[in-house]
RNA sequence: GGACAGGUGGCCGAGUGGUUGAAGGCACCGGUUUGCUAAACCGGCAUACGGGGUAUAUCCCUGUAUCGCGGGUUCGAAUCCCGCCCUGUCCGCCA
């Protein structure tokens, strides 16, 4: 959530920014909500000063007037009805009036907050402008030893590839059937070194994060309030993207969500929280399932491991203080993390800076680590795909705008208050990274070799097949 | 799922219609005293939003709201009524 206070001092900051990440928004309402509802608020806000001062002067008098009609004789009644009356118009009258007030204001604020929710963070002053992914600026690439990304796979390893669903068909590794027969499209079975390896790069990315780099291990609820969803800033946007479990037509408790990333669990562990500044930062991962409706992405990568309803993803969050130099700092550690990561596990990548036209509503800079797969892309004239690079990680940082809707806070050696800055980046996903996984250390004799590095979490095993 | 009990500030806890944004205690911060520490004493100590001011300072003044959440009664609600949520205990069921 942007600030209102900003919002008013600089507008054209937040269209412009808008307007970079190619959203359209109700900027114009905004602002008129905004100024009604200052404006009913500041005269209720007087009414209701008016009528705790009457009520404290003349309350007692009521009191005492109510008291006295009660033990009155006849004759003297009807005189203390009428002082009675009088001294009740006053306060009567401004109840009347604060009751407007008050339905006015309850009319324009849920639109005013809802209005506010889907007003995007700006991008940050060098993120680079442009439309969408085509827009994005390389940072640099990474090559195994051996292995050169920008040539073919054959030219580096002397053989034609096989894509992964080729591979893991050969190795009995997944389930497309089954998993489709039960759960329906998009979805699968991991099966014996499927599972077995699925298990280990999660393992292996869990240790890295918590033994290594000193992260927290957290396990959270991946069932979710709706409030989580709006705090961690994925609705109201993302709605379509969620999986909605609709308890309250069952006449019981609350809806509830599943979230599409850890990150909901982890951001959401201290909204409305005012954290110490020797708290933060706060460097949590877990290990969670994810689940995607991919609602408008009919017809996108239908096959295989690519795009798929539900999978597991290791998730690395950051919150730190309000300063932008340290989430940068942040920002390029996290990044560094994954890097080394993907090294141990041999595997080519290169990193883009995502321009602003790529960012969602909730981040101000954004770069994406994609892994080089053999088996994806256009297929050449011996039709064999040329291989392409596939996003497999991504790393934001989002200023304040998760923790305002979060309410996350924190005070400072001054004691002073101040929303927290956020920072998210996956740390690894799976199955999708067995795609490169398989597809890069695939051999000519159709066996997979197994990177040193995650050898310990597969029992000591070399290869498959 | 059923039956009771309960939800008050960072924590404990008082408070059944008005002067209680909330006693008291603990914790915390500042000060005095003091070889040091401790103790004692004095003072401070919620958050959000609105309005105003100025040396425009994340500084001052002022107002409003908030005692689980929402609604109601009342001139006035932490206090009374209704609904919901949550927690605890017991019973049932169960990975």
């Amino acid at each position: 959530m942007i600030d209102i206070k900003a919002f008013r001092d600089d507008p054209e900051r937040f269209r412009a920014g808008a307007r970079d990440k190619g959203m359209t928004c109700e900027f114009d309402r905004l602002i008129a909500l905004d100024d009604a509802r200052r404006r009913i608020l500041t005269e209720l806000e007087g009414k209701r000063a008016e009528q705790n001062r009457i009520s404290k002067e003349i309350g007692p008098q009521i009191g005492k007037a109510k008291g006295a009609l009660k033990s009155a004789a006849d004759a003297d009644r009807a005189r203390l009805e009428a002082e009675l009356r009088d001294l009740e118009a006053k306060p009567l009258a401004l109840k009347n009036q604060v009751a407007v007030l008050e339905s006015e204001l309850q009319r324009i604020e849920p639109d005013w907050h809802a209005v506010l929710l889907t007003i995007p963070q700006p991008p940050a002053a060098d993120v680079p402008k442009g439309k969408g992914s085509e827009d994005n600026v390389e940072i640099r690439r990474w090559n195994p030893a051996g292995f050169d990304a920008s040539k073919p796979f054959a030219a580096n390893r002397g053989f034609t590839p096989r894509g992964h669903l080729d591979l893991v068909k050969q190795h009995r590794m997944v389930d497309f059937e089954r998993g489709v027969k039960m759960a329906g499209t998009r979805h699968y079975a991991l099966t014996g070194w499927g599972m077995r390896l699925h298990q280990a790069v999660l393992r292996m990315a869990f240790d890295f994060m918590t033994v290594e780099n000193g992260f927290t291990a957290v396990g959270v609820p991946v069932i979710v309030k709706e409030e989580c969803m709006v705090g961690t800033g994925f609705f109201p946007a993302g709605r379509e993207q969620a999986y909605h479990i609709e308890e309250s037509k069952r006449g019981s408790g609350h809806d509830l969500f599943l979230t599409g990333t850890g990150e909901v669990g982890l951001m959401g562990l201290h909204a409305d929280e005012i954290l110490s500044h020797d708290d933060l930062p706060l460097r949590y991962t877990t290990v969670s399932t994810c689940f995607r409706r991919e609602a408008g992405a009919a017809g996108k990568d239908t096959a295989g491991l690519y795009r798929i309803h539900q999978f597991d993803k290791v998730e690395q969050v950051v919150v730190c203080k309000a300063d932008d130099a340290e989430s940068r700092a942040w920002h390029a550690r996290m990044l560094g993390y994954v890097e080394s990561l993907l090294q141990r596990l041999e595997l080519p990548y290169r990193l883009l800076q995502c321009c602003s036209g790529d960012l969602g509503v909730k981040n101000e800079d954004m770069i994406d680590v994609e892994c080089w797969m053999p088996g994806r892309g256009e297929a050449g004239s011996d039709g064999v795909p040329t291989g392409a690079y596939g996003e497999t990680h991504s790393a934001s940082r989002l200023g304040d705008f998760q923790c305002r809707r979060l309410n996350l806070r924190y005070r400072d050696e001054q004691g002073r208050i101040h929303f927290a800055y956020a920072l998210n980046n996956t740390v690894l996903a799976s199955p999708r990274i067995l795609i490169p996984l398989l597809e890069i250390h695939q051999q000519q004799d159709g066996s997979i070799a197994i990177p040193a590095a995650l050898r310990p979490y597969l029992g000591g095993a070399e290869r498959i097949g």
